[in-house]
DNA sequence: GAGTGGTCTAGACCACTGT
DNA sequence: CAGTGGTCTAGACCACTCC
């Protein structure tokens, strides 16, 4: 085992058993060359390992800490159909229940950040998902979310939709009559489309250099992808969201209900 | 902007583009060196930004090379109901329909590689997420598995059940009695429980030192973390899974059927 | 200004891979 | 055996934080 494992192992060790407490400062990392009589140099990679492992956080200039357990903000999927309830509802009563979408433990009670749309052509990967031909117009919308909770994490969103379903409504590309009550499927109620199925599939890797910038996090951590696509009830995708999220700071819960015997 | 994160930079471009292509072996870190004038630590420093983010791979004594994209192992939630309908069904049934799985697009047709059964008492979170006393009997099941497709990744999986509610058969404590056709939901049917609903929590973060070693995976790649929690028609949760996938090779598909208008 | 982590150097030696 | 990446050193200088 390389030397800087070892050191790595023998600094778990307190953090695990909570002897170190969150928050805590670690010893200088001169202090802790000495103590272990190696260079500063292999000393920082230990301490890397422990920073990738979520376990430390190193502050330029102050010192390196136990990290605070992160606080979670959690999407279930039980909100598609509490959003396709409200859908139908007239506008005051949309703006009226979306005060219950934290009380009823759907917490993504975000405020919108920026929002931004245009019009594109399907690359190969969305002309895919969608079943249509590469260049096809589609409306992009980009969503830059922020929570209320903690230090400020970030929610990006790609939506996409396929610009000939939407013509009906001119307001639905317009980004200045942003944010909207209700949601995607109160737009899409607008313009005479059903939902019936939302499939969601999620991967996970570490942030790109420009994730990493966009939503403020220490380069290595992880990222939970999600690619939200949701279908009419004739079974054609009308609508795909890719929503990038913080990993360890975000719980995703799904509930599935099974038929009784 | 850092040297090396300038160098990074630079690297990135050709690889994103497409001009080298996935099996493509970088210059030596030597050569890179000499390149742009710098020392090899901060080039390799450089590369060490680009393997975290998963665009290239290090290869001791090989060299660095162009990461090929991986092959996903998808896990859908429609396994739980599929299983469901299996789990009354007799055994050379179970085991005849286990050819299916793979066909219906239910692809975790894996092999069991290791299970390991044990009694232990339930720690503050687990008490928490069964509804139980601390210490109460637990029966906890280990399976290490290993999924066919490319150059092995691994799944881990901790299995847990309030030991009271499977005393009726002994067999269910009996790891020598693996691999069971048929599953959890089976295994519980044999003493009276039926499942009406199953929630599942996710979320990622870097791979931890013992998981990056079990799972083979590099320092610093993502896991998805999954918390399946199964309740039985009571809703009371009887079964909670913990587990651990390689982020990024890893597809996880959750379907949600929304009531029609 | 003192203390801390961040970057970078130049080079030594070790461990692994393929011939 | 030659070539490659992996580890480690000792120290210089910079950038940030806090007093």
């Amino acid at each position: 085992m390389a030397v800087y494992e070892r050191i790595a192992e023998d600094l778990r060790g307190p953090i695990r058993a909570g002897e170190m407490k969150p928050g805590d400062r670690l010893p200088t990392e001169t202090a802790l060359a000495t103590r272990y009589g190696k260079s500063v140099p292999t000393i920082r990679q230990a301490l890397g390992l422990l920073q990738a492992e979520g376990l430390i956080e190193k502050i330029h200039g102050r010192g390196n800490f136990v990290r605070r357990p992160r606080k979670l903000v959690q999407r279930s999927n039980l909100r598609h159909q509490w959003e396709k309830d409200r859908a139908r509802q007239p506008d005051d009563i949309r703006a009226r229940t979306g005060a219950t979408e934290h009380d009823t433990g759907l917490q993504v009670d975000d405020l919108l950040f920026f929002a931004k749309y245009q019009e594109i052509r399907a690359n190969s990967d969305l002309a895919a998902a969608f079943g249509v031909d590469e260049g096809t117009p589609l409306l992009e919308r980009i969503y830059r979310t922020r929570y209320r909770i903690e230090d400020a994490p970030f929610s990006l969103v790609h939506s996409y939709i396929v610009s000939d379903l939407i013509a009906g409504n001119p307001d639905l590309s317009d980004e200045t009559k942003e944010p909207w009550p209700g949601g995607t499927q109160n737009q899409l109620f607008t313009v005479g489309i059903e939902l019936s199925r939302i499939e969601e599939r999620i991967t996970a890797r570490p942030a790109s250099a420009e994730e990493a910038e966009e939503l403020a996090l220490p380069p290595g951590t992880s990222v939970i992808l999600l690619r939200k696509t949701s279908f009419d009830t004739t079974g054609r995708p009308v609508e795909i969201s890719d929503v990038t999220n913080p990993g360890d700071r975000t719980e995703m819960l799904f509930t599935t209900h099974l038929e009784r015997w």
